[in-house]
DNA sequence: GCAATACTAAACTATTTGGTTATTTAACCT
DNA sequence: AGGTTAAATAACCAAATAGTTTAGTATTGC
């Protein structure tokens, strides 16, 4: 896996499965064979996804009996969150035209309108 | 590549490479070659995670004589943002406790209060 | 036309990923 | 103790990823 946490975060949410996973554990914790029901796949199968989320800090593991209940840690989502947040201006038009019209005033453009 | 889009934009993103070269878009449109500067690998290296993030969308590739100007595309950083949002309640811990209150007001708590 | 510049594509390699089946481990219940 | 259930581990495989070097394609400028 690369090296830096950020990229094993996002690695980690790169995967449908997983992501699902992810859903799931938001209504609540539960099991492994609770988890792995909806998939089309084997238990280990789902038992390395798990794994995978877990080394992201995605999820932690407890113990109950022979059942090793998943819980979700949405920390690292925040990490990805304020990443995220250094690109929020491109996408958000409305604060485009804002930062627009702030750097035409700072030029001294008398015809700049807040649009 | 995962079939669905927001697999692609998020493993395009897990890459440390790739949201550096992002980084440097911020800042404006340059060149595959300025591009690749920075790193300590060849062309044809950045040539590829370029590949990658125009596939995911996240950059788009223009045409001025022998140069082939990248500029960032946000637009799936919103779908990254979007999908967070799903769960940004489970890391907001003040946010947290309000839906508690909510919840427990909804139940008909006389107790409830907003802590 | 031709050399130089800026890339892209092809072919190859090593590593990682996502899956499988078979085997173990661990805890519970008679 | 022995059987059942829950889950992890091991060993394996195919496909994808991230890099390399070498070769090819546009476009500029003389």
């Amino acid at each position: 896996m690369t090296p830096d946490r950020l990229s094993g975060i996002l690695a980690a949410l790169a995967d449908p499965t997983r992501r699902a996973i992810l859903a799931r554990l938001a209504e609540g914790e539960t099991s492994v064979t609770e988890l792995a029901e909806p998939f089309d796949m084997s238990m280990p199968a789902v038992s390395k996804h798990l794994k995978v989320l877990e080394r992201a800090g995605l999820i932690a593991r407890g113990r109950a009996a022979q059942w090793r209940p998943c819980r979700l840690e949405a920390g690292p989502l925040r990490e990805v969150s304020d990443w995220l947040d250094h690109y929020r201006r491109f996408w958000d038009e409305s604060l485009d035209r804002l930062e627009d019209y702030l750097q035409a005033l700072q030029k001294g453009d008398p015809d700049a309108t807040p649009n």
